[in-house]
RNA sequence: GGAAAGGUAGCUCAGCUGGUUAGAGCACGGCACUCAUAAUGCCGGGGUCGAGGGUUCGAGUCCCUCCCUUUCCA
């Protein structure tokens, strides 16, 4: 039976921009989401910010806007790192939206209906100058044990010991540093310990395949604890000032951010039913109707450290509060990242910025394929290691994969005018791919994508074997052998299209770009490609770079003093980068007037390709709001067509029209470069539409 | 402290329910080739499978103890 996929990340928190761990697991997930696809499944994949909490609530406030605010300013820079890293959500969302109000309340009310919400008075700690009520990070003191000062409320980080905040020697609040007040609230509970919600999680993570079976250890363990550890009921509630959703009837009172995050999964695909996305997208079922179809599959991808929110109450809130919501079907949890076998930190600035990433002109499909070639369906952490990093890409997405087209291509396009032939016959060959392709598919399907890359290379290299074993460039000499050479290379450009859709959920751009350019296919490639001998192909246009150790190097050089806003404030708040250019150098002053000559607009790239023939151009097609120009730039070097589409950049609009040899160009880009590289592409900051006026 | 995962060639990792001289890729050395300015192919060196016990005809693979790494403990 076709079945139908709800696919989710891990909701980010919008109190910052993406980090490299977000960006792995979007590409596992994407990456999975993407040969489910291809295998004929239809798969809805949508995200969401995840916009609640006190310290939303907080760092809005120390910048002085509101919290909405903040949310839409860090929701803003997000399409850039989704577009840039090939990610591709159908729909993206919020928590802080009218439909997970609805949803959020609505489960509230079906739990309290079941019984399963409890409310009674708790003693916190209360900043009487803030006036309000502190999590146990907000409090500071000396900790009880080995008195180390100024430790947080939950635990001390010098000698590791656990406590409540009400035990620290000296408490303060870290907001103020006011001495806290012990003040009694009434709580509402998530009755977690009710033996229906533990038959019911038993029996769940009993079920195969819900979730790996480490997972389900960890999280029976939560279930069956005893004493101290035993199983408690859950705190939903916090109470004002608190931005979140206000639970029904408790005026003052709001559910802690992580009842409604998870929600926010579903508010997400509601938001994308009712924007017609879904529709658009071949569902013409309701929201509730898909929810409870017996052919949905709601799979959940997160991170290890947010397994207990997974396993235990959004399962068991899903279940009890009753169609059409019902527990998810799968929750893949995946390790970390490291860099060079150290923990990522945001404070300290290690690791890896995705934007940098991208600003450096890498290619994210290199990063696809290297995360692709190490990452397992375990719950195992993931070491991003540089000289790997460029030995891995270089040699099987290079040396090995690309090479095939690259060495057999020229002789089929000088000698046969493009066309294969397959005097050998086709069988034999097609029954190898099949067995690969099997062994591949199988390998997507359970998320052992390093043994699915591995299956891959393994195919490359027997493709690269026997093209070796045939000398093509010897027969290429004799007329006679003629039939034999155009054989040797069809077979060898077959394996380079198996290889191709082998690799599509991996690296869609190049995959898409091989088949349109390449093998003049009009479809989108299909796992059934992948059994189809080419009968034809198009001049070879080259495919992909190396890596460069220097890219590597910038992108791990220390990061700059201060860390660079997401989106700097428009107002010229964002002082000017230390100029690299020696003041000798610069140009002679103009005046106001001559500068004004120049019409600088804001561009949407439309669409990028390459250019046959042309070493050093692409061709873009802007839209300026109202017009559409075709633009030829000489950024090849630097830019990988897939990744501009859709980019928002500035252009010269009044410069004279020229005709080039590939055509005529309407206008120019603008891009930086110096001796540190480039060229480098300006981008207008969140907000600015195509067409607006640079001034 | 309790618990989980891991510790296999210089690096990154495979090794299913124990069974012939422990594998791959990269790196390294040699050879071949020159179609691929984006190379490949062949051959080779290199591991007391974290340490120590034990079970077994036989253990990287099972059991025990210890060491190290990472993580979790709401």
């Amino acid at each position: 039976m076709s079945e139908t996929f709800f696919v989710t990340t891990a909701l980010p928190y919008a109190n910052g921009p993406f980090h490299i761990g977000h960006i792995m697991e979007y590409i596992q997930a994407d990456i999975w989401v993407r040969f489910e696809r291809m295998q004929g499944h239809r798969v809805h994949f949508v995200g969401a910010d995840d916009a609640h909490g006190a310290p939303i609530m907080l760092k809005a406030e120390a910048e002085q806007q509101s919290p909405e605010q903040l949310v839409a300013r860090i929701a803003a820079g997000r399409a850039r790192y989704l577009e840039g890293f090939l990610i591709g959500f159908d729909h993206w969302h919020s928590t802080h939206s009218r439909e997970n109000t609805e949803l959020s309340q609505d489960i509230y009310r079906r739990l309290k209906a079941v019984g399963l919400i409890d409310s009674r008075p708790i003693e916190q700690f209360f900043d009487p100058v803030k006036g309000m009520f502190l999590a146990d990070r907000y409090i500071k003191g000396e900790c009880p044990k080995c008195h180390a000062k100024d430790q947080y409320g939950d635990a001390c980080e010098v000698c590791g010991s656990v406590y409540a905040p009400t035990e620290l020697i000296e408490p303060y609040s870290a907001l103020t540093g006011a001495k806290p007040l012990l003040k009694r609230s009434e709580h509402f509970f998530f009755r977690l310990s009710d033996p229906r919600c533990v038959d019911f999680l038993e029996q769940w993570l009993g079920a195969t395949g819900h979730v790996q079976p480490q997972v389900a250890n960890k999280a029976r363990e939560w279930l069956s604890g005893k004493g101290e550890q035993a199983l408690g009921d859950w705190d939903i509630s916090r109470d004002a000032p608190y931005f979140g959703i206000p639970i029904p009837d408790a005026p003052g009172k709001f559910f802690y951010v992580w009842l409604d995050a998870p929600i926010g999964y579903l508010a997400a695909l509601k938001s994308y039913f009712e924007s017609g996305k879904a529709r658009a997208n071949g569902e013409t079922r309701s929201f509730e109707t898909f929810l409870t179809a017996a052919d949905t599959r709601q799979v959940h991808f997160i991170g290890k450290d947010i397994i207990y929110f997974h396993t235990l109450f959004w399962p068991a809130m899903l279940h009890f509060a009753g169609a059409p919501y019902r527990a998810p079907d799968n929750v893949h949890v995946h390790g970390f990242i490291t860099v060079s076998g150290e923990k990522m930190s945001k404070s300290r600035g290690t690791g890896i910025s995705p934007l940098r990433y991208l600003e450096l002109g890498m290619n994210p499909e290199w990063l696809r394929y290297y995360i692709a070639a190490k990452l397992n369906a375990n719950v195992e952490d993931l070491d991003f290691n540089p000289a790997d990093f460029i030995a891995r890409v270089n040699s099987d997405l290079i040396g090995k994969y690309v090479n095939i087209a690259s060495r057999a291509a020229s002789f089929i396009t000088h000698h046969f005018a493009g066309a294969l032939e397959y005097p050998g016959g086709t069988a034999e060959l097609t029954q190898r791919a099949r067995e690969t392709l099997e062994q591949v598919q199988a390998s997507y399907a359970a998320r052992e994508f390093s043994r699915a890359m591995r299956e891959i290379m393994a195919f490359a290299d027997r493709v690269n074997q026997e093209f070796d074993a045939r000398q093509p460039w010897v027969l290429a000499k004799d007329p006679a052998e003629r039939s034999a050479l155009q054989d040797s290379c069809a077979r060898a450009l077959y394996g380079f299209k198996t290889l191709t859709c082998l690799l599509a959920p991996v690296l869609p751009a190049l995959a898409a770009r091989v088949a349109r350019e390449l093998f003049g296919l009009e479809h989108p490639l299909s796992f059934a490609d992948a059994l189809e001998p080419p009968r034809h192909i198009n001049p070879y246009q080259h495919l992909m770079r190396r890596v460069e150790p220097k890219q590597l190097e910038a992108l791990l050089e220390a990061p700059p003093e201060k860390p660079v806003p997401e989106t700097p404030a428009p107002s010229g708040a964002t002082p000017p980068p230390a100029s690299t250019v020696a003041a000798d150098e610069r140009s002679p002053p103009i005046s106001i007037e001559e500068f004004k000559k120049i019409d600088l607009r804001v561009a949407r790239i439309a669409a990028a390709e390459h250019v046959t023939g042309a070493d050093k151009l692409l061709r873009l097609t802007l839209e300026l709001g109202t017009e559409t120009r075709t633009v030829f730039a000489g950024i090849k070097s630097a830019y990988d067509p897939a990744t501009l589409v859709g980019r928002l950049t500035v252009m010269v609009a009044n410069l004279a029209p020229r005709k080039m040899k590939f055509g005529l160009s309407e206008g120019m880009v603008l891009a930086a470069s110096g001796p540190a590289g480039g060229p480098f592409l300006l981008a207008p900051d969140a907000g600015a539409e195509p067409g607006m006026r640079i001034s």
